[in-house]
DNA sequence: CTGCTAATTGATAATCGTTTTCAGTTGGAC
DNA sequence: GTCCAACTGAAAACGATTATCAATTAGCAG
């Protein structure tokens, strides 16, 4: 279940970090956004409602926001990472190369794949990036 | 197996490209290190021999042998993409938190877990980013 | 080997995304 | 309401990357 602004909201004060209307305003738009968006794409949603904001501000409340574990950052699109609502439970990405529609997924298993790599290289793994891009419904019908 | 500096010169000449000293330069550095490196990192090793390249020249060379997939960009460190010599078959990457060495495998099988998700989703899945990130024996050791 | 030419190069400047700085503002505890 | 640490936005600084352009050169044709 993605978090909902309530949620979001509710465990920034819970880490002692204030509401102020910027803050919602950006948790709103992305909550509200099924895609991923770039700090430029945030700020410029955000501003429709809220013209006075700055971008600094996006750009601060974003890696808040990421920090906490509230939205997640990928960064396999190109250059500059892109942001989108989180999920809290261990998940991964399918995204849509032609609109940045994100779909969460779970239930994958990398544990055997993992072992056997373990195994024949000696790493110790702590982590994995898996990410699936593709071509969504709606995108396949605009041909 | 990792492409060898005379596979990679080959490769330029057949899609006709010029084979020059600082090309060479830079293939011979990406070919020797089995570590992700930055463009400036690249650019650094490239002038211990070759001190009158240009960085810019190395950024046109990482990305002309990355279009032609001579060598791997990767994007999950941090901030800049890095690159690494590349391996000609599908395959992924195992990294070292420590000191960003990089291990190639094959053999994972995600087609299940593709066909899956795309059932569910209905995205017709062109692509996927697999890698694993940990730390190798050598960094383990050093406690 | 010699010339030719399109490809390539490196210095410089421009650009882009992001971060730092700092003085003024404000959320929320009391 | 008072207060203060947290927060904000404007401006400047910054680092990475890209564009521009005149000079050089790899590789081919003669
Ligand atoms: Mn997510
Ligand atoms: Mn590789
Ligand atoms: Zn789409
Ligand atoms: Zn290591």
């Amino acid at each position: 279940m993605k978090l909902t602004e309530r949620k979001i909201t509710t465990e920034l004060r819970k880490h002692g970090y204030k509401l102020t209307p910027q803050r919602q305003a950006v948790i709103d738009t992305i909550v509200a956004s099924q895609d991923l968006l770039t700090p430029a794409r945030v700020y410029e949603k955000v501003s429709r409602e809220h013209p006075d904001i700055g971008l600094v501000t996006v750009y601060r409340t974003l890696e808040l926001l990421s920090r906490l574990g509230l939205i997640c950052e990928l960064h396999s699109g190109g250059t500059c990472p892109t942001y989108t609502a989180s999920n809290p439970e261990h998940h991964h990405h399918l995204i849509c190369s032609g609109c940045g529609k994100v779909v969460d997924f779970t239930g994958h298993n990398l544990a055997p794949l993992e072992n056997r790599l373990a195994r024949e290289s000696g790493f110790r793994i702590q982590n994995h990036v898996l990410e699936f891009i593709g071509v969504c419904s709606a995108c396949q019908e605009t041909k």
